[in-house]
DNA sequence: GAGCACTGC
């Protein structure tokens, strides 16, 4: 039953990562970016702290990090730059805030405070060579493991550069993670945060929250915030440098951003050259650089071939033997940057620079099962006793699972086994952690551990990347998680329990080294851990690529078999998103986009509910307003509470009636969100009585404002259109018309023997149960959604006439 | 005839 320990490791004294001075000051930093960390979790984002001097102005000291002195500078002894402001006009128009006036004392104390914390981090020594390189050359990769402090850092290190004069973008796979660390590196500055006063330096910018004032130098941004700003302002006029962490994450975002920006360095979008250059940083954690060296070093030398064979500039035929610098950081682990373009002066800015910086992390055991198990639940609750019962405290148990059902299953065996456990025996605490999971239940696990307690979280995938759980020392990972997979030829997701990469096992694995030394316990063999994939396949390969083309398209890559990709589609993927895209009218025939096109790729829609939209907005559909409201609440997580017990299901199955139309979900959502929004004295009291999420309904809202925003930006609301709070029979029809109009490959017809067929693919489809159409027969059905779990299922599903079906089809076939 | 990893505009 007990699993084997290595024999590796055994007996034999673990090695710190640094000496036992410099522990207590990682150990304090640690905490400290832990509990920043858990506060960015919660709601109010801390705004109030420096409210209080809002017009106090810092100083503007551009030259403060240079001498790797930055803080100590007293304020008010700024340097003068007018040979910069003369230089860079840029800078005088945007008037950056200056400084007449002194800091706020408590901001200055806090900077101050924070100063050694920064100067301990493994990033600072490198701050030189990261400044020359991106001097000497236009992009910059960057490999940093967890705790190098690259992502507060590296902007910091870049805002004093001569090329400098605009703002530092940097991007996020998460808003949380765009919003605390704005917060961070505002108080590492001394400078107020967001907007709270027009000089403040840092801000950041997500979705429904927009930071930033006129003083924003350092922006936070997530990625698909950045993409949304790259197709309104294609040359990205406003940045002097955009930095890209996470990379490794592989979002399609970040690589449709990575594929942009290469077009955009290395010169090759048409007629778009900026005059000065764009300064790029890709950080990543692990060491992908030579894909990424490679990637961006291809873009610059067909850029330079370009520029020789225009110029005829013997100088830029060099180029073409300038290899881009393809060093792994580990074969060189002294040499911090590399670049090869120094034996070529006269090329400068056509190379690539690499700088590796080591990650701070405490040793992790790892122990294997000696044979494979299929059964996880009834393997960790063994070894969670088994660390439970050996291991002093502190040191809380992270359990990495694939989902809500075996999660809850082991919470219920291990409170079980708990009780059974001696009085003399601390006590066991168990924490589920899921996404699904309300905001409070899952703030649980910042909470401070009771005595004589140790903590057991049962966690997704959610703590591998954007949860950091405070206090672990012991990791058990199943080895497993669910993945999303998109099956070109059927049209549909699904969601299956796969074996993870060895890269994400070495990052739940590292969850266990933060604060500690730690443990982590494979639930698999050590040869299962050598017959995984290296990394997890980005998503770009796995997912529905029509958004990603549409807004390639949108940005003038019209040629997407031609597109950068760090990793290249398979031509079917491409091809049918393309094929999915005309069917749309979101392409002409000639695969350029349309007008229509256009304004969906600008909408925060995937292409199929964006055409919905679009198609509400003609005046022969004239229903905008009613198809805003459907899309707004399809467009966030499920409004109606999951209930678990048979009798508080049917008690909301009660409730609920008044809300449910015979018309299907679609029509059920819109009297839903008319219904909420009718109410004026309490939503909460309303939504609690109709068994609807509140926190869902406060989304919907907050979906439909920006949509309408956008509608009216982009010409779509113009109609006499009025929302009925009782659509009648003719406004019903032209709804479900749009909604057929965008999912016309999501349409299916009864057949004699009660099943429904696709009509385009002729797939058996079954409604879901948690439609309101379930067990009802209907001679055609449009749904908004199809996945398969075991079964293909329809979700979010309409009854339509199949002669309504047979017409859209005729008409874009 | 019964289900849902995780982000994000």
């Amino acid at each position: 039953m007990a699993p084997s320990q290595p024999e590796l490791t055994k007996g034999k004294k673990r090695k710190r990562d640094h000496g036992s001075t410099t522990t207590e000051r990682v150990k304090k930093g640690t905490g400290k970016l832990i509990r920043f960390e858990a506060e960015a979790e919660g709601e109010g984002e801390g705004k109030t702290e420096d409210a209080d001097n809002k017009d106090e102005a810092p100083p503007e000291n551009p030259e403060q990090t240079r001498d790797l002195e930055p803080i100590h500078q007293k304020p008010g002894h700024r340097h003068e730059h007018s040979h910069k402001s003369s230089l860079h006009p840029r800078r005088q128009q945007r008037d950056f805030p200056k400084a007449h006036t002194t800091l706020p004392p408590h901001v200055l104390k806090k900077r101050d405070e924070l100063l050694p914390i920064r100067k301990s981090l493994p990033i600072w020594p490198h701050v030189k060579s990261i400044r020359a390189a991106l001097r000497e050359n236009n992009v910059l990769v960057l490999t940093g493991e967890t705790g190098s402090g690259k992502s507060t850092q590296v902007p910091q290190f870049l805002l004093s550069e001569p090329w400098c004069t605009k703002t530092i973008a940097i991007t996020q796979p998460r808003r949380v993670a765009a919003i605390s660390l704005a917060r961070r590196v505002a108080e590492e500055m001394g400078s107020l945060f967001g907007n709270q006063s027009p000089s403040a330096k840092v801000g950041y910018s997500v979705r429904f929250d927009n930071a930033t004032g006129p003083g924003t130098r350092i922006k936070f941004l997530t990625e698909g915030m950045l993409l949304q700003e790259m197709l309104r302002d294609p040359e990205m006029s406003q940045y002097s440098a955009v930095v890209v962490d996470e990379v490794h994450e592989r979002s399609v975002n970040v690589d449709l951003i990575l594929g942009f920006l290469r077009n955009l360095v290395a010169g090759v979008d048409k007629g778009r050259k900026r005059k000065t250059p764009l300064k790029v940083v890709v950080m990543s954690a692990t060491a992908d650089v030579q894909a990424l060296v490679q990637f961006f070093g291809e873009g610059l030398q067909t850029s330079a071939r370009d520029v020789e064979v225009e110029t005829g500039d013997s100088g830029a035929a060099r180029t073409k033997s300038g290899k881009p610098s393809i060093d792994s950081p580990e074969s060189k682990p002294d040499q911090s940057t590399n670049s090869k373009s120094s034996n070529q002066p006269t090329q400068g800015h056509s190379q690539v620079s690499t700088c590796f910086v080591e990650g701070r992390q405490y040793p992790v055991k790892t122990v294997y099962l000696p044979s494979p198990t299929q059964d996880w639940v009834e393997t960790s609750l063994k070894i969670i006793f088994q660390i439970h019962y050996k291991e002093p405290l502190p040191g809380d148990i992270l359990v990495f699972l694939t989902g809500q059902d075996t999660i809850e299953g082991l919470e219920k065996l291990i409170n079980e086994y708990a009780q059974g456990m001696d009085a003399d025996v601390p006590k066991l605490l168990a924490l589920p952690l899921f996404a699904a999971l309300p905001q409070h239940a899952q703030q649980r696990i910042f909470t401070p551990t009771p005595p004589r307690t140790r903590k057991v979280i049962l966690a997704t995938n959610i703590a591998e990347t954007s949860v950091t759980v405070p206090g672990v020392r012991y990791v058990i990972d199943c080895g497993k998680s669910k993945i999303k997979q998109f099956r070109n030829r059927l049209g549909l997701e699904s969601l299956l329990v796969k074996p993870i990469s060895k890269s994400a096992a070495i990052q739940r694995k590292g969850r266990a080294g933060r604060e500690a030394a730690g443990q982590c316990y494979r639930l698999y063999t050590e040869e299962g851990f050598n017959t995984m994939e290296e990394r997890t396949t980005p998503e770009i390969l796995r997912c529905d690529l029509s958004h990603a083309i549409l807004t390639m398209k949108a940005r003038g890559a019209d040629d997407v078999l031609n597109f950068p990709f760090l990793d290249r589609p398979p031509r079917e993927a491409l091809e049918k998103a393309l094929l999915q895209l005309l069917h749309l009218s979101a392409l002409e025939e000639t695969g350029a986009i349309s007008e229509q096109g256009l304004k969906m790729a600008k909408l925060p829609l995937t292409p199929t509910l964006g055409r919905v939209l679009v198609e509400a907005a003609r005046p022969e559909r004239d229903c905008l307003l009613d198809v805003v409201d459907i899309i707004s609440a399809l467009s966030v997580e499920n409004i109606f509470l999951n209930l678990v017990t048979e009798e508080r299901k049917e008690e909301a199955e009660a409730a609920r009636r008044e809300l449910y139309r015979r018309e299907g979900d679609h029509m059920t959502l819109l009297v839903t969100v008319q219904r909420y929004e009718e109410e004026r004295s309490d939503r909460k009291a309303w939504c609690e009585k109709h068994f609807v999420s509140h926190r869902a309904m406060q989304n919907v809202m907050n979906v439909k404002k920006q949509l309408l925003q956008q509608c009216s930006q982009l010409k779509l609301l113009t109609s006499t259109d009025k929302a009925d709070s009782s659509p009648s029979e003719a406004k019903t029809q032209a709804i479900l018309a749009c909604i057929l109009r965008g999912f016309i490959s999501n349409t299916a017809r009864l057949m004699p023997d009660g099943s429904y067929k696709t009509l385009m693919g002729n797939q058996t489809v079954s409604i879901h149960p948690s439609s309101v159409l379930f067990g009802r027969k209907t001679e055609a059905i449009v749904f908004s959604e199809f996945v398969f779990t075991g079964k293909a299922w329809a979700r979010g599903v309409s009854a339509v006439q199949l002669d309504w079906v047979s017409e859209v089809i005729e008409a874009i076939m």
